[in-house]
DNA sequence: CCGATATCAGAATTACTGAAATGA
DNA sequence: CTCATTTCAGTAATTCTGATATCG
């Protein structure tokens, strides 16, 4: 018999290191919706500008680290090889990044920003600022570099494992 | 070597620097991505026992809040009526839960956890617990409550607005 | 008739797989 | 020849939209 205490109410429950197979408990789900609500309403930003999301991570992660290969860009962001070659494609046909060959290994393509690439984040800039505090509402300066905080490390983890998660 | 900060180029310093435009510091892509990978983990130890994500979210929302309408399981978990159908069906074919309508108001049907629902929740639960503790590995015990009460409040905060995130 | 709930079919988007081409 | 990088074509999974039926 599976009775329902459950903890009582359903948003009652206070952090006191339980695990009970609430879903409000299950991070992997929180994570999951959260981060399905947080692309929602990115994408709804971006779409005004003809861009999805990858576009925006792809130039945001150029300006960030400076040039990068194909296969470089697609493991720092975590996607396919093959969707950021369609996604680098899109940019390309935007005039917001330039591509060319590395000429000390000419398998490899060097993808760059270009100036109206730089411009194009800079004039999304606001609207993402603004998407980004949206999503963040409820918790204080503090709170949300505390949890941004957080979050990287476990995307740092994350992302450090995906090649073999069980093996050790 | 590619200069480590290019932040100062192209619009970093546009504004006042509060927000640098840094793809890490994207906390909507950091939560979507980490979600992907939290999802991905969550979908590989479930495909093993035959369900997918939205089967253990219903059957745990069943358990913690107990029989519900299924309109209210969709807005709850925040899924689209439609698909919410779908994973009910196939939940009931499995014998996981059952459903009636309500006597009161005949339109609602009322979904409830079986016997055997319950039992496969149990059944999961240590897998689930071992996938979240590889999840957020990285973090202290006591780093995991702060993430997921702030996770939570997040959560609750983009529920709650889903009808209408333009206000504020 | 209107509004709410649920069901269904299918489109749109996103994620993934496998194989081929090119170069080190 | 083997391995790494990129490209391409197509499949699978997920999310969303719109139309329809039923009930209050």
């Amino acid at each position: 018999m599976h009775q329902q205490t459950s903890a009582g109410a359903v948003h009652g429950s206070r952090s006191t290191g339980v695990t009970p197979p609430s879903v409000l408990n299950l991070n992997a789900y929180l994570m999951y919706v959260t981060g399905k609500a947080a692309r929602r309403r990115l994408t709804d930003t971006l779409t005004a500008h003809g861009l999805r999301l990858w576009h925006l991570t792809v130039l945001a992660m150029l300006e960030e680290a400076g040039p990068l290969s194909k296969g470089d860009l697609a493991s720092r962001l975590d996607m396919n090889q093959s969707d950021l070659t369609r996604t680098v494609t899109d940019l390309e046909a935007a005039g917001y990044v330039e591509s060319a060959r590395d000429p000390s290994d000419r398998r490899r393509i060097e993808v760059a920003l270009t100036a109206s690439g730089g411009g194009a984040l800079a004039r999304l800039d606001s609207e993402v600022s603004a998407t980004e505090a949206d999503l963040l509402a409820p918790l204080s300066h503090e709170e949300r570099d505390r949890f941004a905080a957080l979050l990287r490390r476990v995307h740092t983890h994350l992302e450090r494992d995906r090649e073999g998660p069980s093996a050790r």
